[in-house]
Formats: structure tokens, C-alpha cells, sequence
DNA sequence: TGAGATTTGTACGTATGTATA
DNA sequence: GTATACATACGTACAAATCTC
């Protein structure tokens, strides 16, 4: 996949402050031969590092480099780079347990009720602060080698990898709400202070729901940059 | 523009419920010599439906449909989507003047503090419901034309159209807000319901601010989808 | 279980259109 | 007006995943 290498390759760049922001990258001809791919190929490319907000073109003038707030990372990023974040930071396991399904947790699983779940609660770091909160349920029938351990890593991962299911899609639902006391001691807030929820519900194929997962920020912002 | 074509007569079969949710498309081939394309044409279309999770594809299987939630309007929407909604809904002008700029408005818009704004409030009806309340400032040198009846429609359309400025790109910020006494009237909810709140900050080339706003949900919910 | 057919994904080449400088 | 740069469109070939018999 040649185009993903020429992506890599340049996006490597941009993060790395290569390019001052609004700078223009070389055109379209010179760029693929410098990279050794055709000019489609190379569009390609060009392609996916404008989805990812990192480069925007006009045509008839350029290709030009975003500043670095159009593609900073927030937790509305895609499910592909929940999955293969390499860095999934410190997390830190609270609670791990099995559990059974209670009404509202059956329905959204499809099961029965009662049927046993995995339950844990994860605390996320970023830079030293108690960032996010996390609350999951997982049906133990599609996951059964699933252990405590696994949950200090990358729990997506472990779905697509090592249970061998495909995801399929993560509906996402953004919400705001005030702390109650533990979540305030936790995050290291105040209680009531009003910080953003984020609800994922992640699909395999087929409609079959694998995570439900509860997210608690601290902070009560969440930006996106959507280009013309 | 071939691909814009094939794209709209898709989704408006997937938007009036033409095909079942999940249901599969015919093959590429078949498509592209249903509508007179060529494959690489047709892929194109596809490729716009897919961003915009109208539908999704799997190498060896084929072309799905997506069930509605996945792409139901939100406003998270991208910002061309947003300047040419033609169906800009009901908006009531609540207020219409000319201000100065304090301290923080100059600084976001890189002008001298007094400089002259437009300043106005709208309320969307959305379904015979209140359900957005907007704020918005700007600049009023960038737009000397600008009235009040332009409040009524799409004012985004207006920047574009009429007054013949290019939009570059929109920073949305999402927070949770607690509404207050004049809020929860206006919207029909109770003071203190915690709510969703949306600022834009609509810019043009150049990283001109061209407008600030800042929408009140009457919701404390949003959705997205991302596909894998 | 395995081989073949089907379907989407990747890659290259080429020509022409259109916005911008 | 001219040159440059990105955008669109067609054709072709092969690769890789999936489905079917």
C-alpha cells in the first residue's frame, strides 16, 4: 500500500514541525516523483491527510500545511485510531468484575437479562493528570479468554486482535453533566463542576454491540476543525 | 461533475428509504454502467457516501446501506454542509444591533478594541420546537452590506454568496452548560438543565475570523457515528 | 476443506477542465 | 493572456478479501 507510506511519510513531517504552519508543500508532480508513485497515487494520499485535517489544497494555487490545532487529538477521533493507538497512555484499573445484565444492559446487548457481563472502570492520564474516567460492560460470550490484564491496554485492540472480531462502527453520543462526589475526587474537581460525558457504543458486523463504554472528561471542552 | 451526480441520486435513494438498512448495493460495475461512469467515477461517488457514513464497503463483499442513525443531521456537520443547507429551518431574529468590540471579541477577531460588530441573537425552531438558541458577532468592515433581513436566512451563505468571501475552515467547540433563567424560558426547559453549547469560530483564508457564535442546545445529546 | 468466481481495493497512465497566480 | 496547479474523468491491470459451490 504504497499510498499509505507517502501519507505516513509526510504526516510524519507535519507532526514532527517540519513545516511552519499555512506553508505550502511542494505541487502534485513533484511530490510523486520525489516519492516514486504516480500522480493518482500520490493524490491518494493527499486524500487522507485532508480528511485528517492536516494539510487543506485549493486548486489552481496549492497544497498547504494546517496549524497544529486543526488535527490535535480529541476523543471524537475514528474509531480506526482508537483501535491502533500504539500509546493508549497509562490507564489505571479501578474496578474489574463479572456482572449480570441488568434491563437496560440486556437491551442494548440483546441478551437475556442476567446474562454475565465484564465490568471494570479505568482512569486515564494524560500528562500527569487524571483526565477521563471510564466505565465499560462487555458480554463475556463474545470474549471469553478476556482477563483483568487486558485492561491496562488497548481494549479495542484486543477485540479486532486477539478475539478475532471485526468492528464494525462506534456510535459516539456527547453529553454534559456535573460530577457527583466520587467522580470530583477522582478527576480531582470540584463536585458539580459540569464536564463532558462521552457515550461509545462499538459494533462488530452485523449489529452485534461488543463494548459499551461510559467516558467522564474533566475537562468541559471537546473542539473539532471541519474545513471548506 | 459526474461524481456529484451519481452521489446525489444515491443518497436521495438512501435518504427516502429506497433500500433497507444493511441491505447491499449492486456490484461497481453494475453501478457505473447503470449511470454512464466509468469505475474509477463511480468509486468516487462512493467514496463521498462513505465519508459521509451513508454507506459502507467491505473488500470481497460489497456496498451496504446504512441504517439512518448513522447519518442523521447533527451539528457537527461539516461547514460546507452547514453554509448550503437550503433548508435553513425557521430562524426568529430575538435581536439585532451594532456594537463595539471589548477586549476579548477584539482579540478573537484581531481588531482594535471599539472596532464596530454586528451583534445578533436567533432562536431555530426545529419540528414546531425551540431548540437552538445562537449568539453571533461580526466584523462589520468585512461586511458592509449585511442587514438584519440576511439574519433570517443563512448567513454563512450570505459571507459566501454575497458578500464574496471565501470560507477557509469552522473551529467547533462542544461544552456542557447549565441554562439560566432566560435560556430555559426561551427554549421552554428548567433553569439549571445542563445542556449542550456549541461555539464556531468560522474563518476565512488567511485565518481571518470572519464570525463567532455561540449555539445553546436545548439537547443534552449529540450523536456521531465513525465507521471502521 | 478447497478451488474458483465475485467484489472491492490499489496502482499506473493519460487527457482535459478549471481556478489561481 | 499565459503558465501553473489542483480537480475530474476514462481506461486498464492486478491484488486481496470474501463468498459460493
Amino acid at each position: 500500500m504504497k499510498y499509505i507510506e507517502v501519507y505516513q511519510a509526510i504526516k510524519a513531517d507535519i507532526v514532527a514541525g517540519t513545516y511552519p504552519a499555512w506553508s505550502q508543500l511542494d505541487g502534485e508532480h513533484a511530490l510523486s516523483s520525489q516519492f516514486g508513485v504516480s500522480r493518482p497515487t500520490l493524490r491518494k494520499a493527499i486524500e487522507k491527510l485532508k480528511q485528517e485535517s492536516f494539510v487543506h489544497s485549493r486548486q489552481g494555487s496549492g497544497i498547504f500545511v494546517n496549524p497544529p490545532e486543526f488535527y490535535q487529538d480529541n476523543n471524537l477521533t475514528s474509531i480506526s485510531e482508537r483501535i491502533n493507538k500504539d500509546t493508549d497512555l497509562k490507564n489505571i484499573v479501578l474496578e474489574f468484575s463479572q456482572t449480570q445484565a441488568n434491563e437496560l444492559l440486556a437491551q442494548k446487548f440483546r441478551l437475556e437479562e442476567g446474562a454475565p457481563l465484564y465490568h471494570f472502570k479505568r482512569m486515564r492520564i494524560i500528562n500527569g493528570e487524571p483526565s477521563i474516567l471510564e466505565e465499560t460492560w462487555m458480554p463475556v460470550a463474545l470474549f471469553p479468554t478476556f482477563t483483568e490484564a487486558h485492561c491496562e491496554q488497548s481494549v479495542l485492540h484486543f477485540v479486532e486482535h486477539s478475539a478475532g472480531h471485526n468492528i464494525s462502527h462506534d456510535a459516539k453520543t456527547i453529553s454534559g453533566k456535573a460530577l457527583n462526589e466520587k467522580e470530583a475526587f477522582l478527576l480531582r474537581a470540584e463536585p458539580g463542576h459540569i464536564s463532558l460525558c462521552i457515550q461509545h457504543h462499538v459494533y462488530l458486523l452485523h449489529s452485534v454491540l461488543a463494548q459499551y463504554t461510559v467516558e467522564t472528561l474533566v475537562s468541559n471542552e471537546l473542539t473539532t476543525v471541519s474545513i471548506r
